[in-house]
DNA sequence: TACAGGAGTTAGAAATATCTAACTAAAATG
DNA sequence: CATTTTAGTTAGATATTTCTAACTCCTGTA
């Protein structure tokens, strides 16, 4: 199964509230993303076939060792070009959400030198 | 009407081709973004709708103003991003690739903060 | 216990972008 | 002049993602 934009962003959103102690329900992830509650079911239900989460009897929402590691390379991305931007002098509030559009679509060359970049602390 | 990311890509390989000294016909386009002449025919129908180009009599494509203008500013996000990522380290052809993809996504207060970064050729 | 509200799902529609197949029209070739 | 090639279009299908409306199911509470 591919993974595509909307599906990291879902997976994306459900790790970040799993970090925060939260137990994932669909309703959660809707109201993160500001999407309706049928797209999120919808989503779960690709994301379940594909093997990257699991659901509960109580609708509870777990990642996979697969899923998770997707997830974390998403937020990954999405820390190193949020820091990258805020390095280069962005505000802080933009940068996150040109990295939320954008953390899709590096390379990993890319994603690599960008770590270099913020590593170093370059002044400005 | 709204500039969508494929919108805006044709708009960029049209100026690109324009800048060559073509005379820009639907072919032209369709191999430079290795797509089919369907998808060209459709799109050029809508960019003439919304008013971004014109076609003569013998289908050459011509940019109007609005199109010319939207097409330098994808091209110049696509150029300082490229920039910018290069300068950072990354290998040009996949900088190039990169930029290809999130040059759409780009706010004006990053580009904006790219150009200082790019203008003041930081050593990295 | 009956009814209200919350959470989730299903069904159906819309928007965007792409493809293949089949067609038209014009130009080049022999 | 007939045939072939080239360019463009139309029609219809597919994929992705989203929405609204309507439904189920469960849980409190009065």
């Amino acid at each position: 199964m591919e993974l595509h934009r909307a599906g990291e962003d879902y997976l994306k959103a459900i790790l970040i509230l799993q970090k925060q102690n939260h137990a994932v329900r669909s309703l959660d992830v809707a109201e993160m993303l500001s999407v309706t509650k049928p797209s999120v079911s919808r989503a779960m239900k690709l994301l379940r076939e594909g093997g990257f989460l699991t659901m509960d009897a109580d609708k509870r929402i777990s990642l996979t060792e697969a899923g998770r590691e997707a997830a974390e390379q998403v937020f990954e991305k999405h820390r190193v070009l949020t820091e990258c931007l805020v390095t280069m002098g962005v505000d802080p509030g933009i940068a996150e959400k040109d990295a939320c559009r954008m953390e899709h679509l590096i390379s990993p060359e890319t994603l690599k030198q960008m770590k270099l970049y913020v590593g170093k602390e370059v002044a400005v």
